[in-house]
DNA sequence: TATGAATGAGCATTCATTCAT
DNA sequence: AATGAATGAATGCTCATTCAT
């Protein structure tokens, strides 16, 4: 009697078996070997549960990009202000080790997008920028709301998205101090867009 | 006595006779095979003038920059407020087919830049950021004197260069169009930038 | 289920069938694709059994040494003084065309174990000397048993190989005529060691 | 007007300012451009004074070997005993850190020699087995002379210096130590050679 | 006599994916 | 459902030597 599998199932324990690998080792160095190996499965039944290896470092990204959602709702709502939120949400990739790694592997995974970006990889990006840019929209709404910042405020979403991005990928390429760019940036932000002055 | 070259030139011209390979065929399927042949000469003599396939591209790139700040700054001139001018420096990539295939071959440098991040690179990206920091300062000065806009703007350097290349990363990544998101974060900023105005 | 293959049987498999190929090219001039061809598989399975080049050619030669090793016995058999069965076993090597050729690639392996050395090829050549020695030693044990040399001859294991090893070099490096010295250099010593004379 | 140069001289003095080059990097690792440079000369220059690189390689391995026969003949004057002096010679390369680099070329050459060994290079090894035959011939002919060792002992010149080259070549290929070899080797041969015993 | 610019052949190796069993 | 053996394309780089000046 055939035991049953729930393919979905085995599709995330597979993922999850390897995202240590995977942060470790980066995308390149991935190899289906080990993944297999870590899984305790042959190469070929990775491909009974994933179309590709591309497929694999989603599932597990897409894992990835999960939690770093839920860590982000969670530390929002312990900050009081719109600014202490928006620092909070554009830094929380550059908190510590455990995110240095998984900033790493992001910033591998933009590299490929950069240069081969299918469909399926812009779709998830897109996916990616609807949520942040949810997120970012209850921010600024509320601060609104609470009279800390202006109206105006509101057309700043993709903008802020798009810095955040920026920061990602310079914290690498020239090696900037993420935080401090993002305080500073904010900071001035802040000076321009919030309530009761004139300029 | 032996025949004497000059090396820079000879470089450049290596150079020049292969940059249109490069923005053909992107980096990675660039073999030092074509480009010795594009440039009429044995695969041996590129290694006189090159250390490797890396610093190739490197000239080639650092001539694109160059070409590219000059135009940014003839560009920038021929605007007349601070907004234009800015909206013309951060869209200069997004212009037409000619600059799509150098934005192309700078997302393919982005890309390696952002898994391999050799010093080297790292040292030409900061080259880069100081001089557009310059040509961004300059704008901001100069709008502020001209009464257009506030004395705090003057903090949003760093972060419109970041918002650009979040721009340019975004423009492949997740496909969104460049010159719109600009326009819309441009408006939005100067809407809280611009003087004489209570928020 | 997949099919599963005597990895050991198909590493000799391929090792055999490329081993005349390694006899005529000599080590430096046989290439992965060759061997891919003259097995008849594809260059990335060669991989699949052997971890590169160097691996191949110690897998050879170590066939060859122990078809030597098996012909050395053997011959020793036949001879009946101790004084032969060393002539036989020093001069093995320098008998016909077909040791010619496999002088020739032992010659090679030792040019590239005095430059490269690996752990791998120390070890492989220790064990090589191990086994001479013993059959070394079993020779002149048994000659003293015999009464044919003196008890003294029983420190002399060490320098007949190292004597061997100078011939293989020299046949090659100066010339000399292998048989004739060996011939000489025996017909010396037993003029030393033998038993029954006075000096 | 031209200045006079004695090519015989330029040859050494090329040869002279690379030989510590040679003896850091090894044969393989010299290169033309770095000969020329050390020698304050333009690399077609090297081509005035030498047929090629094996040419250069030559002149400073026969100034080593001629400083080698030197060293030689002095330490075994120093010396009382046949047995000593033939340790000395025979020990002569493995001394301290000054002969493990000359060691080292040696074995280099060896295997060039092993492999291409060009009629020019067999000229040589002949004519320092002519040389150091010589050497090895004196050494017994005195010790016979002095009544030390038996008449026998001078069929032992050309044995002595194949184990000699085995010594050579195996204190890198097993790694096998080198004076204790030579040491163990001269105690049982003596056994043997010395006057005034009965086997 | 001196130079130095130009040359170009040659090859190991990796690993995602397939498909026969 | 599971497997794992087989595959093969694709490329940077070195350096001794030559010869035009």
């Amino acid at each position: 009697m055939a035991i049953i599998v729930n393919k979905e199932e085995k599709r995330r324990a597979i993922a999850q078996s390897c995202s240590e690998l995977l942060l470790e080792n980066g995308i390149d160095n991935l190899t289906i070997a080990q993944i297999a190996q870590s899984a305790g499965i042959g190469k070929g039944t990775v491909y009974e549960y994933f179309e590709n290896k591309e497929d694999i470092v989603f599932e597990i990204i897409t894992l990835f990009m999960i939690e770093f959602e839920r860590r982000a709702l969670e530390q929002i709502q312990s900050a009081a202000s719109a600014k202490e939120k928006l620092q909070l949400f554009l830094g929380l990739m550059f908190e510590d080790e455990f995110d240095r790694r998984h900033l790493g592997l992001y910033q591998e995974y933009l590299a490929i997008s950069l240069v081969q970006g299918t469909p399926q990889m812009v779709e998830f990006s897109l996916l990616c920028r609807e949520k942040f840019a949810h997120i970012l929209g209850d921010i600024l709404e509320l601060g609104i709301a609470k009279g800390e910042i202006c109206e105006a405020s509101r057309g700043l979403i993709s903008a802020l998205m798009l810095f955040g991005r920026g920061v990602v990928v310079d914290s690498k390429v020239t090696g900037i101090e993420a935080k401090a760019e993002i305080a500073q940036f904010l900071d001035t932000l802040f000076e321009l867009i919030k309530i009761g002055e004139v300029k």
